[in-house]
DNA sequence: TAGATTGTTAATCGATTAACAATC
DNA sequence: TAGATTGTTAATCGATTAACAATC
């Protein structure tokens, strides 16, 4: 089954479902059968209020006297995220984090599946790199058009980034993962962003190792 | 100055400051006087109120009919940060995400020094990267008692890093940024950790993309 | 002085927690 | 049946927004 989005689900509530199913997925992987929201309350450093709330905004997954069946949970979030969708993603600038990313981080494993990348170094255009092909930047705007990717990550230079974004949005991107260091969210882009913005993490531990 | 921690002030807060001195660095450096809360928050997409109110967790920075002097809410927030204070970070696991932050990641713009790496593979160990050392992880134990770095970054696998959690805080480490997808704030550590889970804001833009 | 904008208190809004009837 | 645990409503708590006197 999929899931209506309910435009009226928080973005707290949204953003803790992927570490349910993290959890979730690794007593899947552990072969437990059930877990009660006491249980995974305690694991995860939550109360059992809040799991039942959260997951009641998506539907009635649990069993009176006996707690959530791990496995269904598990399928049960993995439909909510999307995860089966197979979106296709594109990858834009292929420097340091851009290789990273493509050689290291598993893409299915949240819902996509990495089709492109792009950069404007000749010395990598046209070669293969973690099982795709790097092509040239400017030839961007024609593939999305053709490609419809649903998303682009976004690791190339910040002074860079508010231009291609609007070209991509332009061409149809749906959303943007965007590691530039630029905030994108405010230009009224009107797809949805996520920032990831390794400063600001890193900062704020500054700030509390006093 | 420097600003004394008051626990009062919520965590909320604190991950919106490095947003603001981002903000104000970019004025800074584009060479404006003053801005008024009114402004900024246009700019960065909030309200003035919560602007206000936030800064004044810290201090009162800013001055009536006027606004605030943006060099001057730089350096304060920068004081708040704790930037100035040149910590010193190791990092744990030098494949591609640690060769990656290593590289490219502007280390003293967050507050920090990067001093030393450790990795695992002979083939790197003994090597430089990035104008810092590569040592063979066996040695890190007696590295942070010796040298008191004061936080570790994690770029290693996923399984190993609760041990060596465990090891470097029983070694005196303060802080760890931790991009081993691994949760580690629950395991009662005693020490802030920052969680950087990159499948996590993925999905959650999965599920966006409706 | 008049206009602007702060710092701060009060009001509102939303999110988290507690409680408990329903029910497996 | 008795015990356990859910789904859900109500109470609490905290965070955001509005309002305005103070003052530059």
């Amino acid at each position: 089954m999929e899931y209506q989005k309910d435009k009226g689900i928080s973005q707290a509530v949204i953003n803790r479902i992927p570490r349910y199913y993290r959890y979730i997925q690794d007593l899947k992987n552990q072969n437990v059968m059930r877990i009660s929201s006491k249980e995974l309350a305690a694991t995860m450093g939550l109360t059992a209020s809040q799991i039942r709330q959260d997951l009641n905004c998506f539907g009635g997954f649990g069993q009176q006297g006996y707690g959530y069946n791990v496995e269904k949970l598990c399928e049960e979030l993995a439909q909510i995220l999307g995860l089966h969708r197979d979106r296709k993603a594109i990858i834009i600038g292929v420097g340091n984090i851009g290789r990273a990313l493509i050689k290291n981080f598993n893409f299915p494993g949240s819902g996509f599946t990495l089709v492109c990348g792009f950069d404007a170094n000749p010395d990598i255009i046209g070669k293969k790199l973690g099982g795709i092909e790097i092509q040239d930047i400017s030839r961007v705007e024609d593939y999305v058009r053709k490609n419809k990717p649903d998303i682009a990550v976004l690791t190339l230079p910040r002074t860079a980034a508010p231009d291609i974004a609007k070209l991509l949005v332009k061409e149809g991107i749906r959303g943007l993962w965007n590691f530039t260091g630029e905030d994108l969210h405010l230009e009224g882009l009107g797809i949805p962003v996520e920032n990831v913005h390794f400063s600001d993490s890193l900062m704020t531990l500054c700030y509390r190792i006093d």
